[in-house]
DNA sequence: TGAACATATGAACAGTTGTTCAAATGAAAG
DNA sequence: CTTTCATTTGAACAACTGTTCATATGTTCA
């Protein structure tokens, strides 16, 4: 029994090999954090909405502040968190800002996720 | 012009429609809710890395709790979470606890997250 | 039954998050 | 330059979240 090896369980067959396999998987720290930090991304209603919306069209701030029913700044701050996790791009025309999907992961993330709850 | 219109940006011409292809697709108050909560799930490295230890093998509590470096119960509490939202799944084998992935959902959303961050 | 082990649960606490409100920035037009 | 419209930003506040600690539940074996 290898010097690492912890009593668990009461047993200790396979624990070396699962965690040398665990060890070779598992992304690093820094990944697993980003990864977390894009999902918190998607774990609001909020956020979830606005991409909804920018799945049929480019639209300005306004557009989603007035098709969401919410405060043009709640939005503008949701905003600000979906282009820092790059879900999101904008491009600025005259006064208005207008935002748009930044790639096609976030229709299969939440693709999955509704296949997920609706199973 | 219809009668909700709004002025927004100074412009009308596309809104109307845009309403309504929105309104067409966005999922209904409740499946946007449970799709947040499924979401909020994947949002904390905690969980993440609980998920990676079980995409190579079935363990139980203090497999995890040991691997992770974490104290029994904050795996379990995350457990229970991942549980409620029918990613993982138990099965009782004397004393012991074994938790397992529940489908094949949860590998391709990290999948899928993984790709988006390695950009 | 009682002791020992594995897991689950509840309360409490610090840390985080989403919205609101007020104010600032940026762009176009007079 | 000043005004007006569209958006962004920062502070503040309530609500929520993950961990810890203590305790409870459930299982096995003597």
């Amino acid at each position: 029994m290898a010097i690492h090896d912890v009593e668990c369980c009461e047993t200790f067959q396979t624990h070396e090999e699962i965690l040398k396999l665990v060890n070779e998987q598992m992304p690093d720290e820094d990944e697993l954090y980003d990864l977390a930090e894009l999902f918190k991304v998607f774990g609001d209603s909020t956020r979830i909405r606005i991409l909804y919306v920018l799945f049929e069209a480019e639209v300005c701030v306004c557009d989603l502040a007035q098709a969401l029913h919410m405060t043009q700044s709640a939005v503008s701050h949701q905003l600000k968190i979906l282009k820092q996790s790059k879900l999101v791009k904008s491009r600025r025309e005259g006064k208005s800002v207008f935002y748009s999907l930044a790639d096609g992961h976030v229709r299969t993330i939440i693709a999955q996720g509704r296949e997920h709850i609706n199973e």
